[in-house]
DNA sequence: TTATATACAAACATGAATGTATGTAAATGG
DNA sequence: CCATTTACATACATTCATGTTTGTATATAA
């Protein structure tokens, strides 16, 4: 046995991750054993105990370490600093974007299709949903405040409420991903993503 | 042991199906183990195993007899033949008729929460995910045809696509109803459903 | 340079769930 | 009324995942 170095291990860490995410997508999180995961990573349950308490642990961190840099990006693509200053362009950019990377990052798409659809929210799961909710008040929160810019700036229908047009964009692109992840075989929602979006704005447009 | 008449068995088969909904509704699906099914039908793994060939077929048979008379529904509350001419009012009350009921019924909203947090849609599951996509598309066809019909009668604003209003629409719907679901202990979007579901109707209007 | 902590692998102990096989009493059909 | 199913309960065999413990080679700190 070969002890690693520090580098070495938070290699090793990684490769975990990995290999639990690629193993949760396929298998379903429940169904995954600790056993199958270390096999893909190349390592024993060891490594896996040494690194993670258990699955739970290891879910929480695959899932932190892809939607940590999400959560932190959409206040500073959303909110009026951003260069783009026409509010309705930075949201449905903000969209696209999201759908993009889907279509372009793995890691990402596998991640949310784990979460969507080979996941059990029950006990110790019930904590993550909880997680996934706050951050979603949390996008509610900031499309509000775009369709206030918006509304400002007189782009929209005045008598529209920005608080209801901000719940309906959001329950909107909730659905749309949710298709978008689990009808992996139907390629017409995924080329019509785009389109939809673009479609969605302009019913706010004046 | 007292042999039971043919009646008496489909009591019992119903008292297991109960028994299941509730246990993975609590557990899900996949740490729900059929003893604890059985036990709480007040049976033994036996009976389970006399009725259902095993747990897949079993979470079939719950998932079936609450949506098979929801779909039912679908068309005969959605199309022309509706006593309410208006199309988009048909609509709009299909959404809340929807709503509604899973306020009142507890059988379909344990099933709607079933599965939509508490199940992992991966190998013998992915026939159900499919089977679940293949009713959506349906939904979105006969919501199509309600756009163009109000397309025809002159209630929408004439440039905007059939097509694009039922998937935003749908979408919509889809997103309002995980939340609905998942987000049991936040009241504000459960008294909320309705205004959203109305605003989201006069967003179209002329 | 040596003691200690690190980063695992390997072995062990336990428990839980599944599927099947067998037993059985009573309903049912002839 | 008798033979045969039916509708289960009970018992058995097997698989599999988990958590823990122990072993160990080596990086690292003192």
């Amino acid at each position: 046995m070969v002890r690693k170095t520090k580098e070495d291990a938070e290699v090793t860490r990684q490769l975990i991750i990995d290999a639990a995410r690629e193993t949760f997508s396929t298998t379903g999180v429940s169904k995954s054993s600790l056993e199958k995961v270390a096999k893909l990573a190349g390592v024993t349950r060891g490594a896996v105990y040494w690194h993670f308490e258990n699955k739970t642990e290891l879910f929480h961190a695959m899932h932190e370490q892809v939607f940590s840099p999400l959560i932190d990006r959409i206040e500073s693509t959303l909110l009026a600093n951003n260069h783009e200053k026409n509010p309705l362009f930075r949201l449905e950019n903000f969209l696209l974007d999201t759908v993009r990377l889907l279509n372009e990052d793995q890691v990402t798409r596998q991640t949310y299709e784990i979460i969507m659809s080979k996941c059990e929210y029950v006990d110790e799961f019930a904590t993550v949903l909880q997680q996934i909710l706050g951050n979603c008040s949390g996008i509610v929160e900031n499309i509000e405040k775009v369709y206030q810019d918006a509304h400002q700036q007189g782009l929209i229908n005045p008598n529209l409420s920005p608080a209801q047009l901000a719940m309906d964009t959001h329950l909107f692109f909730s659905g749309l991903l949710h298709m978008w992840v689990k009808d992996s075989d139907n390629s017409r929602l995924r080329n019509q993503a785009e389109t939809l979006i673009k479609a969605h704005i302009n019913l706010r447009k004046k």
